[in-house]
RNA sequence: GGCCCCGUCGUCUAGCGGUUAGGAUCCAUGGUUUUCAUCCAUGUUACAGGAGUUCAAUUCUCCUCGGGGUCACCA
């Protein structure tokens, strides 16, 4: 069965990047029918925080994306690395390195001075006298000191190190005991069955090591999926200091999960010529054979046409719904359907769509200046007082065409054209040019608000 | 700097030896609309460069250039 995860560090949101890393894990593991776990990698104690992890499981939770089963925290299994970690210490595998952290930066900077690769010397490799006093000692792992090591990769092909250019006896646990992360990453992916590992590309170059620790402790070797990064538009590795990075972000600047998902399911793999995809053809179509070997730049401009697409195919009521979280109560508004049809295809966010409903359903307090300019001449105030007595006496006035044939009954008394009008009552009933059908707006506010607000238009404009 | 990866329109991408190099987004123009938006139509823009291999290279190989990643008792 295929086993895939998402593996991230809790020091800080869910990002982006991992965000889609954990999206591409998901989909290929419900595509094969199997399993999607997650593992919260906190062995740095000092960085970690329970907020992190606590922001990333919300961020799951908001996007809809399950994991499967009981969630692994390394934290908590420090009896079981060290149990691995004696097994390779017995095995003469690993050894016991009394070097103090003074002595490494030393022959760090004799090394870089002689333009040499800065490795460790493996001077406690074979040490077998006393050990110096007062030093806790890192446990290193031998390492193949010459030879190839080849990655297997299902997005970049096969891909060859020289252990020589790359490996050093690299320390799989601290002076405190603590494990390091390419010793338990490699532990917990054989324990938790992973075998199929999609993750950034920034892992590549850990990856041979962790195949020494796989190859230590005879564990099989999962496949490896490295996905390219996510750049800024500088073209560099994505980071916090990038602005909105942070998925949490995106729910409060109204972007939907699914737009959210369907753009980022499009960085970096593609399926043929398609563009929208539902979680159900996420899930049937992904496969990380057709992900892309290039890094990509991360750009919003289709985020926001994604969103939109998906506000003007969501249904009204779900719409309603959404909007609460803007403090917009339309549940039971009776003309809510009229207004979400007329103000949803104006949208590409959920704010934006809160705002216009927001502007719609709020008799207007001030009047834009150049549409007043351009909307009350001649005798556009003639043309409201027309209209307003023509509302006062009909009733039964439901329907948006109800509202409008009012206008063209005004229209055809006076011989004027439609824009005469149609441009005045805009103003009256909106304070500015723009927005959605008038008709609609008055059906929605209602004749008595339309009739006040004509009112008001006249008052406020005429004394000027 | 060592090692590794990458290089098609501004951006996301299709392409898997022979194509007028396709789609999407963005932008521009036109149409629809009383306005704005939507929608529809049209248009501008790309194979980093150089050698090879081949009848034929965007596609295969090599080099150059450019970009990125990584080199911890972080993950």
């Amino acid at each position: 069965m295929t086993v895939t995860r998402f593996a991230p560090s809790p020091t800080g949101y869910l990002h982006i990047g991992g965000l889609r890393t954990a999206l591409f894990s998901y989909l290929w593991a419900k595509n094969r029918g199997g399993k999607f776990v997650l593992r919260i990698e906190d062995t740095d104690k000092a960085r970690n925080s329970e907020e992190a992890t606590q922001a990333i499981l919300k961020a799951f939770e908001w996007l809809g994306l399950e994991a499967d089963g009981e969630i692994t925290y390394q934290s908590q299994r420090d009896e079981i690395y060290a149990k691995y970690i004696k097994q390779l210490l017995d095995e003469g595998k690993a050894y016991k390195c009394y070097m103090s952290k003074e002595e490494l930066t030393e022959l760090r900077e004799t090394q870089m001075a002689n333009k040499q690769r800065t490795m460790y010397d493996g001077r406690y490799r074979d040490f077998s006298g006393t050990p110096p006093e007062g030093v806790a000692p890192v446990i290193r792992i031998k390492a193949p000191l010459t030879g190839e090591i080849l990655v297997q990769d299902g997005v970049k092909g096969t891909i060859s190190f020289q252990a020589e250019d790359i490996l050093d006896d690299f320390v799989i646990a601290r002076g405190d005991g603590a494990p390091t992360y390419n010793f338990v990453v490699a532990i917990d992916d054989y324990l938790m069955g992973i075998n199929e590992v999609i993750r950034g590309d920034d892992h590549l170059s850990n990856t041979p090591k962790q195949i020494v620790v796989y190859e230590a402790l005879g564990f099989k070797i999962p496949a490896f999926y490295h996905v390219p990064m996510i750049h800024n538009s500088s073209g560099k590795k994505l980071s916090k200091r990038d602005g909105a990075t942070d998925v949490m972000d995106y729910k409060e600047m109204g972007y939907t999960p699914a737009a959210l998902l369907n753009f980022l399911v499009r960085l970096g793999w593609s399926h043929g010529d398609q563009e929208i995809f539902s979680m159900q053809e996420m899930i049937e179509l992904f496969n990380p054979k057709d992900i892309n070997k290039s890094a990509s730049i991360y750009n919003t401009e289709k985020l926001d046409w994604l969103n939109s697409h998906y506000i003007k195919n969501t249904p009204n009521a779900e719409l309603a719904e959404l909007l609460t979280a803007y403090d917009i109560v339309l549940t039971s508004h009776d003309k809510k359907e009229i207004l979400l049809d007329a103000l949803k295809e104006r949208a590409k966010t959920l704010k934006e769509l809160a705002t216009l409903v927001e502007e719609i359903v709020t008799t207007p307090s001030s009047f834009d200046e150049k549409a007043i300019k351009k909307a009350f001449k001649g005798d556009a105030f003639d043309v409201l007082e027309a209209y307003s007595t023509k509302l006062s006496n009909a009733d039964e006035l439901h329907l948006p065409s109800d509202y409008h044939s009012l206008m063209e009954e005004v229209v055809s008394e006076m011989e004027i054209g439609f824009g005469k009008i149609g441009m005045p009552l805009r103003v009256a009933l909106l304070g500015k040019m723009g927005g959605p059908n008038i008709d609609v707006i008055m059906a929605v506010i209602g004749k008595e608000e339309t009739l006040l607000r004509i009112k008001n238009s006249i008052r406020a404009n005429s004394l000027a």
